[in-house]
RNA sequence: GCGGUCAUAGCUCAGUUGGUUAGAGCACAAGAUUGUGAUUCUUGGGGUCGCGGGUUCGAAUCCCGUUGACCGCCCCA
């Protein structure tokens, strides 16, 4: 037990979590397959620059970062999406429009870990390129829902809050804030949920206290909770933005609701969403009980493609993550039982049978069957045992009396019928009887 | 990066004011059972009590340090 342990904010994946992981990463590669995104990979490390440009300096004190020994300065990636950017950008002319992509990739950031939260951890990316319009958020908004709508969550388990940065920014234009004092602002609306009136503070000692009058014009709008509540408030102002916007969220709504996903989506303008290179709509998913960390995040992003060399390239994307959404399926009793039952298991007389049963066991496993036998001469009573607990259907009894008849017998493990088949047709037999449930 | 709680077998935990060789249940393995699965019983493997140091005749227990997990702050792309 001493000795070797893993690092902090690593995990070790034995058979079990791993077939948990695995049965996540089926759910979302067969809906982004099923929604027409094609999957794409990508080196795990990166030139610490592309982060620093798209993020900052100041990021990298969150990044595995280090130089190579060709004195390169790299990092692990802690996210897809400059990744993915850099990818498209290279290409963009040669690629069909819309660009639908997704991955599914292990992410790695040097951060406190916490209970959903670690130092590496997996990452569902979907995003679309090259559509400016809003219909690339009914798609994505869509894919996020089904993605966990999958697993057999409910909109009682989960919710999307849907928000826009442009409709704040030209909301608080048009209350007369210039575009320093709106980022400074945006920053106290994204703290307001947890920090109430303190959010604020940030704000009042860069540009001057808020003039109360402003300051509830703000926060009515943070407040705003629906559609029609949204125009209502709008709807003093004149300003094309603005409406144009509106018309944008109207898109949005109809088209989400027509697909039925109504109930999963709610107007929530708190949502700004931390960094920001987010230029229009933002979104997150939360579970409905709030006792877990953020299961998704996304939003439109029309500047970063360019930002990092590429062409002019409208946006939009969003992440899952493994851990919480982990966590969530514990949670409600959706994580599925760890199955390694095989189809059959063959019962072996002795070593005089055992080359006999071998030819078959291959031939079946050849044909598509889990086929397992025991390593060494057991009893019968101990096989019989074995295959019970192995959770095989099927029991192949290969015995010397059997062989010596030329057959085998099929014993079906859950009523305890048996019967004989040639040894010939051991395979057919075992397929029907495996069809026959 | 800062504060708090915790750490005993693979898992869940017990372990008295510091006192002999640190225990239980579950799990795992073998046997009772050499041609049919249950139950039961017996037995076994597995611990330098997270790690390092200190106090003491004696430390799982007290003290200091350290590592890790969890909670809160910062951050959350």
């Amino acid at each position: 037990m001493a000795g070797f342990q893993s690092l902090p904010g690593f995990r070790d994946f034995y058979p079990e979590d791993f077939s948990r992981r695995q049965h996540i990463f089926r759910v979302w590669r067969q809906t982004a397959s099923a929604f027409g995104f094609q999957e794409y990979d990508a080196p795990v490390l990166e030139p610490l620059e592309l982060y620093k440009t798209k993020s900052g300096d100041e990021i990298e004190a969150q990044l595995f970062s280090f130089k190579d020994k060709g004195d390169r300065e790299v990092s692990l990636r802690p996210e897809m999406t400059p990744t993915v950017c850099r990818m498209v950008g290279a290409k963009a002319g040669a690629l069909k429009r819309p660009i639908k992509w997704f991955s599914i990739a292990e992410f790695y950031r040097y951060e406190r870990a916490q209970k959903g939260r670690l130092r590496a951890f997996h990452q569902f990316n979907a995003d679309i390129f090259g559509e400016a319009g809003p219909e690339a958020e009914i798609e994505l908004i869509a894919l996020l829902v089904q993605c966990l709508a999958g697993f057999g969550l409910t909109k009682d388990d989960f919710y999307v809050r849907l928000s826009d940065r442009d409709l704040w920014f030209f909301y608080l234009e048009a209350l007369g804030f210039n575009e320093e004092q709106s980022r400074a602002l945006l920053t106290a609306v994204d703290r307001f949920e947890k920090m109430g009136d303190d959010a604020f503070k940030g704000y009042a000692e860069a540009h001057g206290a808020l003039p109360a009058d402003q300051k509830d014009k703000v926060l009515a709008f943070l407040k705003v909770k629906g559609l029609a509540e949204l125009e209502a408030t709008l709807a003093p102002f004149k300003s094309d933005k603005l409406s144009a916007r509106l018309t944008d969220w109207r898109k949005v709504l109809a088209g989400l609701a027509a697909m039925g996903l109504g109930d999963f989506v709610c107007v929530d303008l708190a949502v700004v969403r931390g960094l920001a290179y987010y230029t229009g709509f933002v979104f997150e998913a939360f579970d409905r009980k709030g006792d877990l960390r953020a299961l998704a995040g996304g939003g439109r992003y029309n500047d970063l493609v360019k930002k990092l060399g590429g062409p002019d390239l409208p946006a939009v994307g969003f992440a899952i993550g493994d851990v919480t959404t982990g966590l969530l399926l514990e949670q409600r009793g959706l994580a599925p039982a760890h199955v390694t039952a095989p189809d059959v298991y063959v019962v072996i007389g002795g070593e005089a049978e055992r080359k006999a049963a071998f030819a078959d066991i291959h031939a079946l496993r050849a044909a598509g069957f889990k086929a397992e036998y025991p390593f060494r001469e057991l009893a019968f009573g101990k096989q019989f045992k074995a295959a019970s607990e192995s959770g095989a259907k099927l029991a192949l009894i290969y015995g010397g009396d059997e062989l010596a008849k030329g057959i085998v017998k099929v014993r079906n493990l859950t009523d305890r019928t048996e019967h004989e088949v040639p040894k010939n047709q051991v395979i057919a037999a075992v397929r029907d009887s495996l069809s026959g449930d």
